[in-house]
DNA sequence: CTACTTTAATTACCTAGGTAACTAATTTAT
DNA sequence: ATAAATTAGTTACCTAGGTAATTAAAGTAG
């Protein structure tokens, strides 16, 4: 089978929605990698950068910059732990404040954005991309072992 | 249904593959944007850029780096066509001559990547995922044509 | 206790891709 | 035939994310 198309079509399909979602998200002045990690905050509530970047799949210096962003917004703080190598990052009043606003609006986007595809298909993708990217994991690291 | 989840796996499933293909491209000299342009050109041999920026759904600005930078390589070559403002992109024959080493390694990831995914499984992502790419740009264009 | 190693985060620099503004050539309209 | 609009490509600048090298704090030998 050509694999070419199906890796072409997931690069594509991953930047149509990230174009989308920075759309919806200007009006707020956030970008996409910033709510990714105001979202994340929301739904786990205070953690290190490590556990964001952990959770997120990114690797350290891009979350340093994405926080720092989102320091200088307002939306995040940092709190020093006992560990002082770790920064913990959590929610401000403010950005919990307004949070529903861009969460309403992402969830619009959303649905518009999958008008036409059923429930069962979208679970059915998931469940097929999310056991995709883990075989994908595996055999990445078994090329490496090989060298 | 929870599509964050959806976009996120999608989102990273294109990264890590855009990783692995960068990885296996680095001997070469070579990375995935200048590696699909060639790609293409082996496909459909000569083409403007336009055609190229629209075959592969990027921008122009990308396009104009990337061919800059596989003229530099000597991997392509720039002729003008009977309209004066077009550029007509083709492969040298020096990378005519290489190119079967970058398909051979390219495939042989693809493979490697995909072991454990069936065959008839790879074909249903595919449609799958090329059909929600159409969906999301329909309704893409809806949402603008709304403001 | 000291020396070595690991870990959290940052800095610097790279590629990918998007938007806005611009130039030059070609169409289209008047 | 000339003016206006469109089109191909470029330039400048932005965000996203990756690697390599560095710093500072903890942990782990010896």
């Amino acid at each position: 089978m050509e694999t070419h198309q199906l890796f072409h079509t997931i690069h594509q399909l991953s930047r149509e929605l990230a174009k989308q979602a920075n759309h919806t998200l200007q009006p707020f002045g956030l970008y996409t990698a910033q709510w990714s990690v105001l979202f994340v905050l929301k739904e786990k509530g205070k953690m290190t950068q490590t556990e964001l970047c952990d959770y997120l799949a990114v690797e350290a210096p891009p979350m340093t910059r994405t926080i720092q962003r989102l320091m200088k917004q307002g939306y995040v703080k940092q709190v020093k732990g006992e560990d002082r190598r770790v920064k913990i990052i959590e929610m401000t009043e403010q950005s919990k404040a307004i949070y529903p606003e861009w969460e309403a609006a992402i969830l619009q986007m959303n649905d518009r954005l999958l008008t036409g595809v059923p429930d069962e298909q979208r679970e059915h993708m998931k469940q097929l991309l999310s056991s995709c990217l883990m075989n994908v994991k595996e055999n990445a690291q078994k090329g490496k072992l090989h060298e």
